[in-house]
DNA sequence: CCCGTTTCGACCACTTCCGACCACTCCATA
DNA sequence: TATGGAGTGGTCGGAAGTGGTCGAAACGGG
């Protein structure tokens, strides 16, 4: 099965478009075909699926036995998402209603993420990778994992 | 398991390019290939881990069961990665993304790290290598070690 | 129902970037 | 001094990314 790996910039114009970082695009045509599911987990990313990897993730979700409070307002969530095709220039048209509820837009950063690609603001990534040194208990618990 | 052990001067010049120092590229090629994964776990180095060693390492990250705040970050970082080749001057480009995400640049150090090398400025090794004794509760951890 | 406005997909044109290639210097060794 | 390996710097063309226009379709109000 493909993976996802390795983060890349990005901008959304002001027409809503993304343009796939070309490495990204290559991975996600090759496996998986054009078409992608793109729905928004938390406020500050962006998700995008390929079609036959969110059909199995949908499964998961809605065959969750009891439907607890974290677990509905995720769904809820996803009911706002888009099915997409990937346009001849590999960019996706994301709905203006996506980008208003999804605080992304300018420079961002399309990351692999395994079975999925997250669209995120530049501006998080950096203060995400520039941030200090984790804290004592932090490092503990990363002990122990060989890196 | 080949081991990567010593720390050469390297520099990054105004394209990103770096040339690993021979003596670990021999023992990079040689053992695993041409193709590593580049990320930064932490803000002051990028890290070098070939295709296969990253494979195993990605392994172990994720199949940590809970999911712990410092894990959380760690990956998110990963996240930002990328994997690139070497050119046949066994240089590695470093995309622009992860230069400015990470302080890299100018003069640095690449050092063996048993299963991964490491990109750190060169000022930064030179003040580790100067820096005053340690406190005495630091030898103390140190006692017994037979250094 | 009709028309003005908005949205979106297709198409086109320009700019930027980066990866492949080449050229040179600096040492160490013979 | 000749030679080869290592390190450094630059160029150049094709690919990738960016920005715009235009027309069809969708929508909402009168």
């Amino acid at each position: 099965m493909q993976r996802f790996r390795g983060g890349f910039p990005a901008t959304i114009d002001a027409k809503g478009r993304v343009k796939l970082p070309a490495r990204l695009r290559e991975q996600l045509e090759d496996g998986y075909g054009h078409e992608v599911f793109v729905c928004s987990f938390f406020p500050h990313e962006l998700r995008v699926y390929p079609l036959p990897v969110w059909e199995l993730v949908e499964e998961r979700l809605l065959s969750k036995p009891a439907m607890k409070p974290a677990l509905l307002k995720l769904i809820e969530r996803v009911n706002y998402g888009q099915l997409l095709e990937l346009d001849d220039h590999g960019r996706l048209m994301v709905p203006a209603l996506l980008r208003e509820m999804v605080a992304v837009e300018g420079e961002v950063v399309v990351s692999g993420r395994i079975n999925h690609l997250a669209i995120t603001k530049r501006s998080r990534a950096a203060s995400i990778l520039q941030e200090e040194s984790l804290s004592d208990e932090e490092l503990e618990e990363l002990a122990g994992l060989e890196l």
